[in-house]
DNA sequence: GACGGCATCAGCCGATCGGCTGATGCGGCT
DNA sequence: AGCCGCATCAGCCGATCGGCTGATGCCGTC
Protein backbone atom coordinates (compact mmCIF):
# COMPACT_ATOMS: atom_id res chain seq x y z
CA UNK A 1 0.00 0.00 0.00
CA UNK A 2 2.45 2.62 1.19
CA UNK A 3 5.50 2.49 -0.78
CA UNK A 4 8.52 4.48 0.39
CA UNK A 5 10.13 4.14 -2.61
CA UNK A 6 7.31 5.20 -4.84
CA UNK A 7 8.74 7.59 -7.64
CA UNK A 8 7.58 10.65 -6.88
CA UNK A 9 8.60 13.72 -8.76
CA UNK A 10 8.46 16.14 -5.55
CA UNK A 11 10.24 19.59 -8.06
CA UNK A 12 10.21 17.95 -11.12
CA UNK A 13 6.51 18.41 -12.10
CA UNK A 14 4.54 21.19 -11.50
CA UNK A 15 2.56 20.96 -8.21
CA UNK A 16 -0.88 19.71 -7.84
CA UNK A 17 -3.63 22.56 -7.76
CA UNK A 18 -6.20 22.13 -5.33
CA UNK A 19 -9.47 23.63 -4.21
CA UNK A 20 -10.61 22.71 -0.84
CA UNK A 21 -14.68 22.58 -0.60
CA UNK A 22 -15.92 21.96 2.55
CA UNK A 23 -18.04 23.87 5.22
CA UNK A 24 -16.52 22.83 8.44
CA UNK A 25 -12.78 25.24 8.96
CA UNK A 26 -11.71 22.94 10.91
CA UNK A 27 -11.49 20.53 7.78
CA UNK A 28 -10.27 22.78 5.70
CA UNK A 29 -7.65 24.34 7.75
CA UNK A 30 -6.62 20.79 8.50
CA UNK A 31 -6.01 19.71 4.15
CA UNK A 32 -4.37 23.33 3.77
CA UNK A 33 -1.64 22.73 6.34
CA UNK A 34 -1.69 19.03 5.29
CA UNK A 35 -0.78 19.69 1.78
CA UNK A 36 1.29 22.97 2.42
CA UNK A 37 3.85 20.83 4.09
CA UNK A 38 4.30 18.85 0.69
CA UNK A 39 5.82 21.37 -2.43
CA UNK A 40 4.09 18.47 -4.88
CA UNK A 41 0.94 20.75 -4.16
CA UNK A 42 -0.90 24.05 -4.20
CA UNK A 43 -4.01 24.81 -2.30
CA UNK A 44 -5.77 27.92 -4.45
CA UNK A 45 -8.53 28.47 -2.60
CA UNK A 46 -11.63 27.36 -0.39
CA UNK A 47 -15.16 27.26 -0.56
CA UNK A 48 -17.51 26.78 2.32
CA UNK A 49 -20.54 25.69 -0.28
CA UNK A 50 -21.65 23.70 -3.37
CA UNK A 51 -22.11 27.04 -5.23
CA UNK A 52 -19.39 28.41 -3.94
CA UNK A 53 -17.11 25.48 -5.09
CA UNK A 54 -18.76 25.35 -8.55
CA UNK A 55 -17.44 28.86 -8.91
CA UNK A 56 -14.07 28.72 -7.59
CA UNK A 57 -13.42 25.89 -9.59
CA UNK A 58 -14.35 27.43 -12.65
CA UNK A 59 -12.56 30.61 -11.94
CA UNK A 60 -9.46 28.80 -10.47
CA UNK A 61 -9.20 26.09 -12.85
CA UNK A 62 -7.46 23.58 -10.46
CA UNK A 63 -6.19 20.10 -11.08
CA UNK A 64 -8.34 18.49 -8.45
CA UNK A 65 -10.80 19.94 -6.02
CA UNK A 66 -11.69 17.80 -2.60
CA UNK A 67 -14.88 17.82 -2.32
CA UNK A 68 -17.03 17.19 1.34
CA UNK A 69 -20.37 15.72 0.54
CA UNK A 70 -22.88 16.66 2.97
CA UNK A 71 -23.02 20.85 2.96
CA UNK A 72 -25.37 23.52 3.45
CA UNK A 73 -27.07 25.05 0.28
CA UNK A 74 -26.26 22.73 -2.59
CA UNK A 75 -24.79 19.59 -1.51
CA UNK A 76 -21.91 18.32 -3.28
CA UNK A 77 -23.55 15.64 -5.77
CA UNK A 78 -25.24 19.01 -7.23
CA UNK A 79 -21.98 20.43 -7.53
CA UNK A 80 -20.53 17.34 -9.14
CA UNK A 81 -23.04 17.49 -11.70
CA UNK A 82 -22.68 21.23 -12.14
CA UNK A 83 -18.98 21.14 -12.87
CA UNK A 84 -19.72 17.74 -15.36
CA UNK A 85 -22.31 20.17 -16.81
CA UNK A 86 -19.40 22.96 -17.16
CA UNK A 87 -16.90 20.41 -18.98
CA UNK A 88 -14.38 21.65 -16.52
CA UNK A 89 -10.80 19.23 -16.78
CA UNK A 90 -10.65 19.65 -12.63
CA UNK A 91 -11.24 16.39 -10.88
CA UNK A 92 -13.24 16.33 -7.86
CA UNK A 93 -12.26 14.14 -5.63
CA UNK A 94 -14.88 13.55 -2.23
CA UNK A 95 -13.54 13.95 0.96
CA UNK A 96 -16.46 13.06 3.75
CA UNK A 97 -17.70 10.98 6.61
CA UNK A 98 -20.01 9.62 5.66
CA UNK A 99 -19.76 6.19 3.68
CA UNK A 100 -23.53 5.19 3.36
CA UNK A 101 -24.02 3.58 0.00
CA UNK A 102 -26.68 6.14 -1.44
CA UNK A 103 -24.17 9.07 -0.85
CA UNK A 104 -21.27 6.84 -2.48
CA UNK A 105 -23.09 5.53 -5.47
CA UNK A 106 -24.66 8.79 -6.30
CA UNK A 107 -21.32 10.94 -5.94
CA UNK A 108 -19.45 8.41 -8.53
CA UNK A 109 -22.70 8.60 -10.81
CA UNK A 110 -22.51 12.65 -10.75
CA UNK A 111 -18.63 12.19 -11.89
CA UNK A 112 -16.66 12.25 -9.16
CA UNK A 113 -13.09 10.84 -9.87
CA UNK A 114 -12.21 9.23 -6.36
CA UNK A 115 -14.34 8.74 -3.41
CA UNK A 116 -11.94 8.91 -0.09
CA UNK A 117 -13.01 8.67 4.01
CA UNK A 118 -11.53 11.77 6.31
CA UNK A 119 -9.66 8.97 7.87
CA UNK A 120 -7.54 8.57 5.33
CA UNK A 121 -3.88 8.85 6.49
CA UNK A 122 -1.69 11.63 4.68
CA UNK A 123 0.42 9.60 2.60
CA UNK A 124 -2.93 7.74 1.49
CA UNK A 125 -4.35 11.39 0.34
CA UNK A 126 -1.66 12.47 -1.44
CA UNK A 127 -1.15 9.51 -3.47
CA UNK A 128 -5.01 9.63 -3.78
CA UNK A 129 -5.00 13.08 -4.91
CA UNK A 130 -1.85 12.74 -7.16
CA UNK A 131 -3.86 9.77 -9.06
CA UNK A 132 -6.92 11.91 -9.14
CA UNK A 133 -5.06 14.66 -10.94
CA UNK A 134 -3.93 12.49 -13.27
CA UNK A 135 -7.83 11.24 -13.85
CA UNK A 136 -7.10 7.90 -12.42
CA UNK A 137 -10.15 6.97 -9.70
CA UNK A 138 -9.29 6.11 -6.42
CA UNK A 139 -11.85 4.78 -3.10
CA UNK A 140 -10.94 4.05 0.13
CA UNK A 141 -10.44 0.42 0.94
CA UNK A 142 -13.66 0.59 3.41
CA UNK A 143 -15.47 2.16 0.02
CA UNK A 144 -14.04 -0.65 -2.54
CA UNK A 145 -14.98 -3.28 -0.57
CA UNK A 146 -18.43 -2.24 0.27
CA UNK A 147 -18.95 -1.84 -3.60
CA UNK A 148 -17.39 -5.28 -4.37
CA UNK A 149 -19.62 -6.64 -2.06
CA UNK A 150 -22.48 -4.81 -3.20
CA UNK A 151 -21.99 -6.19 -6.71
CA UNK A 152 -21.90 -9.89 -5.16
CA UNK A 153 -24.78 -9.98 -3.42
CA UNK A 154 -27.67 -8.93 -5.94
CA UNK A 155 -29.78 -8.07 -2.68
CA UNK A 156 -28.46 -4.56 -3.53
CA UNK A 157 -31.33 -2.94 -6.09
CA UNK A 158 -32.57 0.27 -6.33
CA UNK A 159 -35.72 1.56 -5.02
CA UNK A 160 -37.66 3.34 -7.74
CA UNK A 161 -38.59 7.23 -6.70
CA UNK A 162 -42.24 5.89 -6.38
CA UNK A 163 -41.07 2.92 -3.86
CA UNK A 164 -39.35 5.48 -2.15
CA UNK A 165 -42.28 7.87 -1.52
CA UNK A 166 -44.22 4.88 -0.23
CA UNK A 167 -41.29 4.15 2.03
CA UNK A 168 -40.81 7.30 3.35
CA UNK A 169 -44.82 7.67 4.27
CA UNK A 170 -44.07 4.04 5.91
CA UNK A 171 -41.45 5.17 8.13
CA UNK A 172 -44.00 8.11 9.30
CA UNK A 173 -46.37 5.11 10.31
CA UNK A 174 -48.96 5.74 7.61
CA UNK A 175 -51.10 2.42 6.75
CA UNK A 176 -51.43 0.82 3.25
CA UNK A 177 -54.60 2.72 2.96
CA UNK A 178 -53.72 6.29 3.87
CA UNK A 179 -50.81 5.69 1.86
CA UNK A 180 -52.49 4.81 -1.11
CA UNK A 181 -55.30 8.22 -0.35
CA UNK A 182 -51.99 9.88 -0.24
CA UNK A 183 -50.56 9.17 -3.58
CA UNK A 184 -53.68 8.91 -4.99
CA UNK A 185 -53.48 5.15 -5.89
CA UNK A 186 -55.44 1.95 -5.31
CA UNK A 187 -54.35 -0.01 -1.77
CA UNK A 188 -53.23 -2.94 -4.12
CA UNK A 189 -50.88 -0.66 -5.57
CA UNK A 190 -49.38 0.36 -1.94
CA UNK A 191 -48.87 -3.52 -1.35
CA UNK A 192 -47.45 -4.01 -4.73
CA UNK A 193 -44.80 -1.56 -4.26
CA UNK A 194 -44.07 -2.94 -0.51
CA UNK A 195 -43.52 -6.68 -1.57
CA UNK A 196 -41.03 -5.12 -4.67
CA UNK A 197 -39.32 -2.99 -1.70
CA UNK A 198 -39.20 -6.09 0.30
CA UNK A 199 -37.67 -7.81 -1.98
CA UNK A 200 -35.04 -5.28 -3.12
CA UNK A 201 -33.62 -4.52 0.37
CA UNK A 202 -34.18 -8.15 1.70
CA UNK A 203 -36.23 -6.67 4.41
CA UNK A 204 -38.84 -9.41 6.21
CA UNK A 205 -41.98 -6.47 6.64
CA UNK A 206 -41.89 -2.77 7.10
CA UNK A 207 -40.26 -2.14 10.28
CA UNK A 208 -36.90 -4.08 8.75
CA UNK A 209 -37.09 -2.40 5.18
CA UNK A 210 -36.87 0.94 7.38
CA UNK A 211 -34.07 -0.44 9.23
CA UNK A 212 -31.95 -1.66 6.33
CA UNK A 213 -33.51 1.95 4.19
CA UNK A 214 -31.72 3.79 6.85
CA UNK A 215 -28.81 1.49 7.24
CA UNK A 216 -27.82 2.30 3.68
CA UNK A 217 -28.87 6.11 3.83
CA UNK A 218 -32.21 5.73 1.38
CA UNK A 219 -33.75 7.64 4.69
CA UNK A 220 -32.80 9.92 7.03
CA UNK B 1 -10.07 20.22 39.94
CA UNK B 2 -8.44 24.18 40.30
CA UNK B 3 -4.44 24.59 40.28
CA UNK B 4 -3.51 26.29 42.92
CA UNK B 5 -0.23 27.59 41.38
CA UNK B 6 -2.46 29.59 38.34
CA UNK B 7 -3.38 32.65 38.54
CA UNK B 8 -6.69 31.88 36.45
CA UNK B 9 -8.65 34.65 34.88
CA UNK B 10 -11.15 34.80 32.17
CA UNK B 11 -8.16 36.34 29.88
CA UNK B 12 -4.81 34.78 31.93
CA UNK B 13 -1.23 34.99 30.07
CA UNK B 14 -0.66 31.80 30.21
CA UNK B 15 -1.56 30.23 27.84
CA UNK B 16 -4.44 27.21 27.49
CA UNK B 17 -2.98 23.89 27.20
CA UNK B 18 -4.47 21.39 24.55
CA UNK B 19 -5.09 17.99 23.66
CA UNK B 20 -6.47 16.64 20.49
CA UNK B 21 -8.26 13.52 20.43
CA UNK B 22 -9.58 12.02 16.70
CA UNK B 23 -9.25 9.82 14.49
CA UNK B 24 -9.33 11.87 11.33
CA UNK B 25 -5.59 12.93 11.26
CA UNK B 26 -7.30 15.81 8.52
CA UNK B 27 -8.94 17.24 11.67
CA UNK B 28 -6.10 16.83 13.91
CA UNK B 29 -4.20 18.52 11.53
CA UNK B 30 -7.02 21.32 11.33
CA UNK B 31 -7.66 21.89 14.99
CA UNK B 32 -3.98 22.08 15.68
CA UNK B 33 -3.12 24.63 12.63
CA UNK B 34 -5.52 26.84 14.08
CA UNK B 35 -5.20 26.80 17.74
CA UNK B 36 -1.33 27.49 16.54
CA UNK B 37 -2.10 30.81 14.88
CA UNK B 38 -3.23 31.63 18.48
CA UNK B 39 -0.59 32.55 21.00
CA UNK B 40 -3.48 32.01 23.79
CA UNK B 41 -3.26 28.31 23.22
CA UNK B 42 -0.67 25.07 23.14
CA UNK B 43 -1.12 22.13 21.95
CA UNK B 44 0.47 20.00 24.14
CA UNK B 45 -0.34 16.57 22.10
CA UNK B 46 -2.59 14.29 19.63
CA UNK B 47 -4.50 11.17 20.30
CA UNK B 48 -6.08 8.64 17.24
CA UNK B 49 -8.71 6.66 19.98
CA UNK B 50 -10.28 6.77 23.40
CA UNK B 51 -7.78 4.97 25.42
CA UNK B 52 -4.38 6.80 23.75
CA UNK B 53 -6.27 9.80 24.78
CA UNK B 54 -7.24 8.77 27.89
CA UNK B 55 -3.34 8.10 28.53
CA UNK B 56 -2.57 11.39 27.06
CA UNK B 57 -4.27 13.24 29.37
CA UNK B 58 -3.16 11.96 32.56
CA UNK B 59 0.37 11.78 31.27
CA UNK B 60 0.55 15.90 30.27
CA UNK B 61 -2.09 17.19 32.37
CA UNK B 62 -3.79 19.80 29.99
CA UNK B 63 -6.25 22.57 30.77
CA UNK B 64 -8.50 21.37 27.91
CA UNK B 65 -9.10 17.90 25.35
CA UNK B 66 -10.65 18.20 22.38
CA UNK B 67 -12.55 15.03 21.75
CA UNK B 68 -14.34 13.23 19.10
CA UNK B 69 -17.28 11.03 20.02
CA UNK B 70 -17.12 8.52 17.32
CA UNK B 71 -13.86 6.80 17.37
CA UNK B 72 -12.42 3.33 16.97
CA UNK B 73 -11.06 1.06 19.68
CA UNK B 74 -12.93 2.82 22.46
CA UNK B 75 -15.13 5.77 21.58
CA UNK B 76 -15.18 8.75 23.47
CA UNK B 77 -17.74 8.34 25.50
CA UNK B 78 -16.59 5.62 27.60
CA UNK B 79 -12.78 7.76 27.33
CA UNK B 80 -14.86 10.52 29.04
CA UNK B 81 -16.21 8.32 31.73
CA UNK B 82 -12.82 7.07 32.46
CA UNK B 83 -11.32 10.30 32.28
CA UNK B 84 -14.19 11.50 35.08
CA UNK B 85 -13.25 8.26 36.83
CA UNK B 86 -9.60 9.15 37.30
CA UNK B 87 -10.71 12.47 38.80
CA UNK B 88 -8.70 14.69 36.26
CA UNK B 89 -8.87 17.98 36.57
CA UNK B 90 -8.78 18.29 32.44
CA UNK B 91 -12.08 19.76 31.07
CA UNK B 92 -13.31 17.87 28.05
CA UNK B 93 -14.86 19.25 25.29
CA UNK B 94 -16.50 17.13 22.82
CA UNK B 95 -15.92 18.15 18.85
CA UNK B 96 -17.51 16.18 16.92
CA UNK B 97 -19.89 16.14 13.64
CA UNK B 98 -22.81 14.39 14.79
CA UNK B 99 -25.53 15.74 16.75
CA UNK B 100 -27.79 13.10 17.47
CA UNK B 101 -29.73 12.92 20.76
CA UNK B 102 -28.16 10.02 22.36
CA UNK B 103 -24.72 11.13 21.48
CA UNK B 104 -25.58 14.68 22.92
CA UNK B 105 -26.68 13.55 26.33
CA UNK B 106 -24.24 10.66 26.27
CA UNK B 107 -21.46 13.08 26.38
CA UNK B 108 -23.24 14.88 28.51
CA UNK B 109 -23.87 12.69 31.36
CA UNK B 110 -20.77 10.85 31.24
CA UNK B 111 -19.20 14.72 32.20
CA UNK B 112 -18.08 16.42 29.17
CA UNK B 113 -17.79 20.21 29.81
CA UNK B 114 -19.29 20.80 26.54
CA UNK B 115 -20.33 19.88 23.33
CA UNK B 116 -19.47 22.03 19.67
CA UNK B 117 -19.86 20.47 16.25
CA UNK B 118 -17.26 20.68 13.65
CA UNK B 119 -18.72 23.37 11.56
CA UNK B 120 -17.86 25.95 14.59
CA UNK B 121 -15.73 28.83 12.87
CA UNK B 122 -12.21 29.64 14.50
CA UNK B 123 -13.30 32.30 16.82
CA UNK B 124 -16.41 30.66 18.41
CA UNK B 125 -13.63 27.59 18.75
CA UNK B 126 -11.29 29.85 20.45
CA UNK B 127 -14.23 31.46 22.83
CA UNK B 128 -15.75 27.87 23.63
CA UNK B 129 -12.13 26.76 24.29
CA UNK B 130 -11.56 29.21 26.38
CA UNK B 131 -14.72 29.09 28.38
CA UNK B 132 -14.37 24.99 28.75
CA UNK B 133 -10.88 25.68 30.45
CA UNK B 134 -12.60 28.00 32.95
CA UNK B 135 -15.02 24.90 33.59
CA UNK B 136 -18.32 27.08 32.05
CA UNK B 137 -20.01 24.63 29.87
CA UNK B 138 -20.56 25.34 26.36
CA UNK B 139 -22.56 23.83 23.38
CA UNK B 140 -23.22 24.73 19.64
CA UNK B 141 -26.72 27.18 19.41
CA UNK B 142 -27.98 24.04 17.24
CA UNK B 143 -27.61 21.52 20.09
CA UNK B 144 -28.62 24.03 22.41
CA UNK B 145 -32.14 24.60 20.20
CA UNK B 146 -32.53 21.10 20.19
CA UNK B 147 -31.78 20.22 23.55
CA UNK B 148 -34.39 23.07 24.97
CA UNK B 149 -36.53 22.16 22.23
CA UNK B 150 -36.54 18.57 23.57
CA UNK B 151 -37.46 20.15 26.87
CA UNK B 152 -39.94 21.53 25.84
CA UNK B 153 -41.84 18.85 24.30
CA UNK B 154 -42.67 15.95 26.94
CA UNK B 155 -42.24 13.59 23.68
CA UNK B 156 -38.52 12.62 24.65
CA UNK B 157 -38.85 10.11 27.06
CA UNK B 158 -35.89 7.24 27.39
CA UNK B 159 -36.37 3.49 26.32
CA UNK B 160 -35.73 1.17 28.96
CA UNK B 161 -32.74 -1.29 28.12
CA UNK B 162 -35.12 -3.76 27.69
CA UNK B 163 -37.63 -1.95 25.33
CA UNK B 164 -34.21 -1.11 23.20
CA UNK B 165 -33.90 -4.85 22.93
CA UNK B 166 -37.28 -5.47 21.33
CA UNK B 167 -36.74 -2.01 19.35
CA UNK B 168 -33.72 -3.57 18.09
CA UNK B 169 -35.44 -7.20 17.03
CA UNK B 170 -38.08 -5.27 15.88
CA UNK B 171 -35.93 -3.07 13.16
CA UNK B 172 -34.44 -6.91 11.69
CA UNK B 173 -38.00 -7.74 11.03
CA UNK B 174 -38.56 -10.24 13.83
CA UNK B 175 -42.21 -11.09 14.60
CA UNK B 176 -43.61 -10.70 17.78
CA UNK B 177 -43.49 -14.56 18.69
CA UNK B 178 -39.82 -15.04 17.42
CA UNK B 179 -38.91 -11.71 19.90
CA UNK B 180 -40.61 -13.59 22.66
CA UNK B 181 -38.89 -16.62 21.86
CA UNK B 182 -35.64 -14.87 21.73
CA UNK B 183 -36.00 -13.39 24.93
CA UNK B 184 -37.54 -15.60 27.06
CA UNK B 185 -40.42 -13.95 27.72
CA UNK B 186 -44.07 -14.22 26.45
CA UNK B 187 -45.85 -12.69 23.69
CA UNK B 188 -47.93 -10.56 25.88
CA UNK B 189 -44.50 -9.23 27.55
CA UNK B 190 -43.11 -8.18 23.83
CA UNK B 191 -46.57 -6.53 23.15
CA UNK B 192 -46.49 -4.53 26.57
CA UNK B 193 -42.88 -3.31 25.56
CA UNK B 194 -44.02 -2.40 22.03
CA UNK B 195 -46.94 -0.36 23.34
CA UNK B 196 -44.58 1.14 26.04
CA UNK B 197 -42.29 2.30 22.79
CA UNK B 198 -44.80 3.80 20.50
CA UNK B 199 -45.92 5.74 24.02
CA UNK B 200 -42.62 6.86 24.16
CA UNK B 201 -41.25 7.75 20.62
CA UNK B 202 -44.86 8.89 19.73
CA UNK B 203 -44.79 6.26 16.72
CA UNK B 204 -47.83 4.95 15.76
CA UNK B 205 -46.45 1.11 14.29
CA UNK B 206 -43.40 -0.90 14.52
CA UNK B 207 -42.09 0.73 11.04
CA UNK B 208 -42.52 4.27 12.57
CA UNK B 209 -40.82 2.97 15.49
CA UNK B 210 -37.83 2.09 13.70
CA UNK B 211 -37.71 5.21 11.93
CA UNK B 212 -38.00 7.81 14.98
CA UNK B 213 -35.50 5.45 16.90
CA UNK B 214 -32.90 5.75 13.98
CA UNK B 215 -34.18 9.92 13.53
CA UNK B 216 -32.75 10.15 17.11
CA UNK B 217 -29.82 7.65 17.05
CA UNK B 218 -31.23 4.83 19.05
CA UNK B 219 -30.78 2.83 16.32
CA UNK B 220 -28.13 2.89 13.68
C1' DG C 1 -40.75 -5.62 -32.42
C1' DA C 2 -39.75 -8.30 -28.50
C1' DC C 3 -38.16 -7.84 -23.79
C1' DG C 4 -37.86 -6.01 -19.31
C1' DG C 5 -38.60 -2.57 -15.70
C1' DC C 6 -42.04 0.31 -13.75
C1' DA C 7 -46.56 1.59 -12.21
C1' DT C 8 -51.04 0.40 -11.91
C1' DC C 9 -54.91 -2.69 -10.29
C1' DA C 10 -57.91 -7.23 -8.26
C1' DG C 11 -59.26 -10.78 -4.95
C1' DC C 12 -58.39 -14.20 -1.43
C1' DC C 13 -56.66 -15.78 2.98
C1' DG C 14 -54.00 -16.85 6.91
C1' DA C 15 -50.79 -14.57 9.98
C1' DT C 16 -49.73 -10.83 12.56
C1' DC C 17 -50.40 -6.67 14.81
C1' DG C 18 -52.13 -3.13 18.00
C1' DG C 19 -55.62 -1.55 21.34
C1' DC C 20 -58.02 -2.51 25.42
C1' DT C 21 -58.44 -3.96 30.21
C1' DG C 22 -56.57 -5.81 33.24
C1' DA C 23 -52.95 -8.18 36.96
C1' DT C 24 -48.48 -9.43 39.69
C1' DG C 25 -43.81 -8.90 41.59
C1' DC C 26 -39.58 -6.39 42.16
C1' DG C 27 -36.74 -2.56 43.28
C1' DG C 28 -35.72 2.30 44.21
C1' DC C 29 -36.96 6.64 46.19
C1' DT C 30 -39.21 9.53 49.71
C1' DA D 1 -45.19 2.51 54.16
C1' DG D 2 -46.50 4.22 49.87
C1' DC D 3 -45.59 5.46 45.17
C1' DC D 4 -43.74 4.67 40.74
C1' DG D 5 -41.17 2.72 36.95
C1' DC D 6 -40.00 -1.57 35.03
C1' DA D 7 -40.71 -6.22 33.56
C1' DT D 8 -43.63 -9.82 33.39
C1' DC D 9 -48.06 -12.11 31.97
C1' DA D 10 -53.48 -13.03 30.10
C1' DG D 11 -57.38 -12.92 26.83
C1' DC D 12 -60.17 -10.77 23.31
C1' DC D 13 -61.03 -8.64 18.88
C1' DG D 14 -61.01 -5.88 14.93
C1' DA D 15 -57.66 -3.93 11.77
C1' DT D 16 -53.88 -4.52 9.09
C1' DC D 17 -50.42 -6.84 6.80
C1' DG D 18 -47.96 -9.89 3.57
C1' DG D 19 -48.02 -13.77 0.25
C1' DC D 20 -49.98 -15.55 -3.82
C1' DT D 21 -51.66 -15.35 -8.57
C1' DG D 22 -52.51 -12.78 -12.25
C1' DA D 23 -53.43 -8.78 -15.37
C1' DT D 24 -52.81 -4.17 -18.06
C1' DG D 25 -50.43 -0.14 -20.12
C1' DC D 26 -46.24 2.67 -20.75
C1' DC D 27 -41.62 3.42 -21.99
C1' DG D 28 -36.86 2.75 -23.11
C1' DT D 29 -33.45 -0.57 -24.87
C1' DC D 30 -31.47 -3.95 -27.77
Amino acid sequence: MTDPLAPAGPSSRRPVTLVIADDHPVVRHGLRSIFASSPDFAVLGEAADGPEAVALVTRLDPDVVLMDLRMPGGGGVEAIGELVRRDVRTRVLVLTTYDTDSDTVAAIEAGATGYLLKDTPRDDLFDATRAAAEGRTVLSPAITARLVSRMRAPANETLSARERDVLRLVAQGTSNREIAALLFISEATVKSHLTHIYGKLNAKDRAAAVATAYDRGILG
